[in-house]
DNA sequence: AGACTTAACTAAACCGGTTAAGTGGCCGAT
DNA sequence: ATCGGCCACTTAACCGGTTTAGTTAAGTCT
């Protein structure tokens, strides 16, 4: 077998030394010199020793993790293309700094406040990072209460303590609305996500005020789910209407889809009879049947950042501001076209 | 502030016994009577007093956390369905046992080395989940000198001392198959999935011996990735050739959908003219049009499974027998019918 | 030259558990 | 009665780091 595990006394005794001035060289604190510091840091790669995590851990009272809660209905969780890609984000900055993420997953109601009371009971985290904010959303109180440091995506509509890192949604909805308005539609509806979310409600008011800078009414909306299932019922409610919409602004791609193919079954043509738009440029967006026009918003980057701040914020090098990254703009496919096949008007 | 932490020794102060004894009690242990075991462990409720996770690491050498790596391609990573719900799954096994889940991605090649390296030599967790595994998987080398354990989801072809839990992907696609031959196909095609991958493998293979089976030919076949790019390229090869298919199995959800665009833009009607089945059966497929026949895997019992096997193996209470999981099955949808508009024989 | 800092270390306590080794009391066997 | 053995504990070492409280030698000030 290998070497069993090579410990600070195995380096302090090869460099001559106490485990404290190891300690010391190893976390660049005074009390060593520099001749000194170096020649430890030289025996303890000769050595190939790294500090064990666990006894750091347990005597510095870190865990050099962060956590993750996703929470989500079960029907939701597989068809969000956000996550693994906003995971993958975090992961590029976790790794490079020597910390790890702990994922949880609650698909239950009560399983979201649990999951951070056991993160933080247990220490497994030193801060966690908290996606999809709702409205007056009780995580901040919870974990202020729970001690654990935070970032939040996007800044939540109560007082928060924690940085934000920001990715606008409101701009790529206004750019939707304004290129269906400008290939002349009039009748623009939203199906907007669960407006208990921030972004769900973003969403609908970027679409509401930019429907009334151009002077039409903002009147079609329906709050669904970013189900499937609902986003198919809401077109349903929608196109049943007297005056149905000619153009449809979906909260994301899934139930755009569903709209789409919905709409499709009861006979319209899309984009001739119906135009329509999502968001989160899904992988498969550009394979529907038109083509979606889509949001693409970057989750990589996000994840990035986000990590990247809350490692700041723990080690108290961050600024306390809120960093905002580039907003998501509008990818323009099949699904989207002047109303009924006329052509463009000469506005924009 | 609230108490600050109650540690070992508070409790061990309160009952009147040794750190020791109240350790014994505590894991079940000989060593104290079953009256001083119900007297500390009552103490220890009335405290509050849970164990230190980090404190417990260290001296037992436990991480008390399991690890999964998720070795993608960024550009495939938001795509598939399978990992929220497979990791959901882990977690309801986890949480209940106070263990927790260490996630990785690993987007570029040596990444996904590196991060097993990494947890196994900061010793971040007791063992790890294999998925997707490959045709002379290295992992299990590497995990065998790394000295973690490892469960893998189905059994890799090479010798591997690690438990297995089994979710057969044969029997599905040769369902699929069969189904499209009871209509009355002759020309199946099958666009596969990377073929190093066990998974694309036995999909590519449930095909061909089908088809054999029936006295069909099997060489329509064409290996892509799982993304939607090389998707829609093996459809476009399949449908310029001389002969064309009229039906295809695609290994997942992700391809069938770009071919079947693929397909309705270059003018053919489906299932009329061409017949489509998919893999995974993801949240959209029925939200296709026509809506997608898919075959239905179940990720959250499989991570389930898969997360009780190896705690049960760390525990040494696993029996060494690989755990079969019921074979998904076949959802038929509009995307299949008779070739041609054809009415289906009389067969089946 | 003596008092006082300060730099560069060492020694030992500490984090909060687990566990090997030791101790006293009770029991049955000789 | 006495010895061995076992039960029910306690004591203390240990896991591998961090950190506080010394200690020593050299330098500074007056």
């Amino acid at each position: 077998m290998r070497a069993v595990a090579v410990t600070i006394s195995d380096v302090a005794r090869a460099a001559g030394v106490s485990k404290g001035a190891v300690s010391y060289a190893l976390n660049g604190q005074a009390g060593v010199s520099e001749d000194t510091r170096r020649r430890i840091l030289s025996t303890a790669a000769a050595l190939g020793w790294t500090p064990s995590l666990r006894a750091r851990s347990l005597s510095s009272s870190k865990a050099y993790a962060l956590g993750l809660v996703v929470a989500r209905d079960p029907k939701l969780l597989g068809t969000d293309p956000f996550f693994p890609s906003f995971i993958a984000g975090i992961e590029t900055t976790l790794a490079d700094r020597g910390y790890s993420l702990v994922l949880t997953v609650a698909t239950k109601p009560g399983a979201e406040e649990a999951s951070y009371r056991r993160l933080a009971h247990e220490g497994r985290v030193d801060g966690v990072i908290l996606s999809d904010m709702r409205t007056d959303d009780s995580r901040i109180a919870l974990l202020l209460e729970l001690g654990l440091t935070a970032v939040t995506l996007n800044r939540p509509n109560t007082p928060s303590p924690f940085p934000a890192v920001c990715m606008d949604d409101t701009e790529g909805i206004s750019h939707a609305v304004q290129h269906l308005v400008d290939l002349g539609h009039t009748r623009i509806a939203h199906v907007g996500g669960s407006q208990h979310y921030i972004h769900g409600l973003n969403r609908r008011n970027a679409w509401a005020d930019t429907l009334q800078r151009n002077g039409l009414d903002h009147d079609l909306f329906i709050e669904a789910d970013f189900g499937a299932v609902e986003g198919v019922a809401a077109t349903a409610d929608l196109l049943a209407r007297e005056n149905p919409p000619t153009a449809i602004v979906y909260a994301n791609d899934i139930m755009a889809t569903a709209g789409q193919a919905h709409a499709q079954q009861r006979g319209l043509r899309i984009p001739d009879d119906l135009s329509i738009t999502g968001y989160d440029n899904t992988e498969y967006a550009q394979y529907l049947n038109p083509a979606l026009t889509s949001i693409g918003s970057d989750p990589l980057l996000w994840g990035s950042a986000a990590a990247q701040v809350l490692l700041n914020q723990l080690g108290g090098t961050h600024d306390g501001d809120d960093v905002v990254l580039p907003a998501p703009g509008l990818i323009t496919r099949g699904s989207t076209a002047a109303p009924h096949g006329r052509s463009t008007p000469g506005s924009n």
